[in-house]
RNA sequence: GGACCCGUAGCUCAGCCAGGAUAGAGCGCUGGCCUUCUAAGCCAGUGGUCGGGGGUUCAAAUCCCCCCGGGUCCGCCA
């Protein structure tokens, strides 16, 4: 692995600060580059930049390329440098492994690795978010887990976080769903199916009556009625009440404009539409609940849009927008143009130079609020008590959420428009299968968890193991699937390779851990640092002890670009050494106590590193396998 | 048409932003290892025009330009 030095944080710091503590490696590093300064001339700034790990064992632990430099061949280091040796145009430091291992290992404590003061930085991750119409699928699945596993990271490394999902309860959608619980007179879900379930074929329903009576008004696309009337049939085998809904809804002269009276109502405060939408938008949040739970997701605070609606704060902001010098007609209704922002504003706020951003209309013809002007209003909430937000969301929505920052910035919230992060991912697909939520064709998260743990189940029978353990197996398959690879790569997914408990998944982990958990649980003694053999150190061992070593580094940086693949692999590397050892070495039945009191040192490191990895990440320890 | 994301082994992914030495994992395939702290493991082998072409550089998977392919967005939906 690549150590990566000097990094640009994502998102600038104002007041608050990240101190690492017992970061040997950047210790290590400075070492390294204050000798070559004193020999080259070159700063140490320009040498430490150009430091990374070296390709092969041969030419050392840490190694930087000065071309031009006249250094001698060999230089002898201080702390943790033992030496430093140039082959060709670079200089290969060996790292002083005695040093290195009395340092780290003196005040090595189940905190190790993350900083012992808050940054003081207060960050909210609002994620998930998904409508409340119908079950949580495979799309959310990847914002739940990136969203939950960025604020225990956050967390741990010291930020104040407070996660939040936002209530989408006033949107179209919503009030297409609450037009066909209507017309069915308001049913309650059947008792033996969730209650998110039932309601998602109830949406899927009514939209694709909906469309199927629009598109029969103008009969012109032969093709998408034929389509329609297959899902229709589909959809009528899963739920016995869509004809008589279809029924119903054809009854009206105008469905669309139905729905928008709802809507109108709802938004205006019609208590009866506040009460019957917030009964089962929380009947379906129980639902999600019971899913994210098997994730090992939950949240601080659940917001309500509608809240914004009904307490004003929504109007508020259309008043400002609308009295402000940026509006514009837009096919003739009123939205805020964006024409005025500076170009290095765009830099600022992380928006394409290139992009001409699409003008944001206001409200709608009837006065009704659109999404992303509610969310300017959800923005200042979300900022009322905190320095950084960031929101986890598909990138689909990369020109509302830019519209969002541009928008907030011409009203003169700037420091709210510079400080909110749209944190990107691209789409999972699920071996091949199209999604769609408006035909109730989606695989939903309940669906593949309860695919993924039955696997682990049967596995776990097959070893004789604890069969209690199989959720937290399941739950870490999972995150580790999702957590493992760059958010901004579109993900293929299949319960196959989610399931396939090798060596590069969440079990493997867990398994690892439980191997490094069982030793130190076997061994009662008491570990003196005074009869460790550091000679004892050598080929696998010594990389171990540099790979524990960098933990901290690897942590700051992670912290510093929100990637948390970075610590991901990390730590799969680690378990990879780490069980290739295990394999070669004795340890609780090495005789020599010296060699043995190292070695159990190296056991305490892994343990304490993958295990303070699983808390940030969210994957479970489990005791056994 | 414009903007953004992606293209690395048969498949799924690291590495790219911060350029350096024979490009790494897992799955798959071949063969080995359980009287030893948990074999969800270990060891060995197999497999790559880093989408293509130019350019910058002593040095390019990595930076720049062009092209090709896939995805997403450009709504009075979210």
């Amino acid at each position: 692995m690549k150590i990566i030095i000097y990094y640009s944080p994502i998102i600038p710091f104002k007041d608050c600060e990240l101190v690492m503590s017992q970061d040997l490696i950047e210790e290590a590093m400075l070492e390294m580059s204050e000798i070559l300064e004193g020999y080259t001339g070159l700063s140490r700034e320009i040498i430490y930049k150009k430091i990374s790990e070296p390709p092969r064992k041969e030419f050392g632990d840490l190694s930087t390329p000065l071309k031009g430099a006249n250094a001698p061949d060999k230089i002898i280091g201080k702390k943790y440098i033992k030496e430093i040796n140039k082959v060709g145009i670079y200089y290969n430091a060996v790292i002083n492994v005695d040093n290195l291992f009395s340092s780290l290992f003196s005040q090595l404590d189940d905190r190790y690795g993350f900083p012992e003061k808050k940054t003081g930085r207060r960050t909210v991750v609002e994620h998930t978010s998904a409508n409340p119409i119908h079950p949580l699928h495979i799309g959310a699945l990847r914002n739940a887990v990136i969203g939950d596993a960025l604020a225990r990271f956050l967390s741990y490394m010291g930020d104040e976080v407070t996660t939040r999902f936002y209530v989408n309860d006033s949107g179209r959608q919503v009030g297409v769903l609450a037009y066909g619980l209507e017309k069915l007179h308001w049913p309650s879900p059947l008792p033996s199916i969730k209650a998110d379930y039932f309601y998602g074929l109830v949406y899927a329903s009514t939209s694709t009556i909906v469309d199927i009576v629009k598109l029969s008004k103008t009969p012109n696309d032969k093709g998408k009625i034929d389509e329609l009337v297959a899902i229709a049939k589909e959809l009528s085998e899963r739920f016995p009440e869509f004809w008589k809904l279809k029924e119903e809804i054809e009854k009206d002269a105008d469905p669309e404009a139905e729905i928008n009276r709802i809507l109108k109502e709802y938004e205006e405060g019609n208590n009866e539409y506040k009460e019957r939408i917030r009964k089962f938008v929380n009947e379906i949040l129980n639902g999600f609940n019971e899913t994210l739970s098997n994730l090992g997701v939950s949240f601080n605070f659940y917001d309500y849009e509608s809240e914004l609606l009904w307490s004003g704060k929504v109007k508020k902001i259309i008043d400002e927008i609308l009295s402000s010098p940026h509006v514009i007609y837009h096919k003739d209704a009123k939205a805020i143009s964006f024409e005025k922002l500076p170009e290095d504003v765009k830099d600022i706020l992380k928006i394409p130079r290139g992009l001409k951003i699409p003008p944001l209309v206001v409200t709608r013809k009837d006065g009704t609020s659109l999404y992303t002007i509610r969310d300017i209003a959800y923005t200042l909430e979300k900022f009322k008590n905190s320095d950084l937000v960031i929101n986890v969301i598909a990138e689909e929505q990369t020109i509302p959420q830019i519209q969002l920052r541009a928008a907030l910035y011409l009203l003169g919230f700037t420091r709210i428009a510079e400080n909110l992060y749209h944190y990107s991912y691209a789409m999972v697909n699920l071996e091949g299968t199209k999604m769609s939520g408006r035909r109730g064709r989606y695989v939903t998260i309940d669906e593949l968890f309860n695919a993924v743990e039955s696997v682990v189940k049967q596995k776990i029978l097959e070893k004789n193991g604890d069969i209690s353990t199989s959720a937290s197996l399941a739950r870490s398959a999972i995150r580790y699937a999702i957590l493992s690879a760059s958010a901004t790569k579109p993900l293929s997914f299949s319960v196959n390779r989610v399931t396939d408990l090798n060596e590069n998944s969440g079990p493997y982990l867990q398994y690892t851990y439980v191997r490094a958990n069982s030793i130190m649980s076997k061994f009662t003694g008491e570990l003196n640092l005074e009869l460790a053999d550091t000679k004892d150190i050598v080929n696998t061992k010594r990389d171990i002890l540099i790979s524990i070593a960098k933990f901290p580094y690897i942590l700051k940086i992670t912290y510093e670009s929100l990637q948390l693949e970075n610590l991901t692999i990390y730590i799969k590397n680690l378990a990879d050494l780490f069980n290739s050892w295990y394999s070669r070495e004795r340890i609780l039945q090495e005789e020599d106590e010296r060699k043995k009191t190292s070695r159990l040192y190296l056991v305490k490191g892994v343990k304490t590193v993958l295990g303070n990895s699983f808390n940030a990440l969210g994957i479970d320890k489990v005791e056994k396998m």
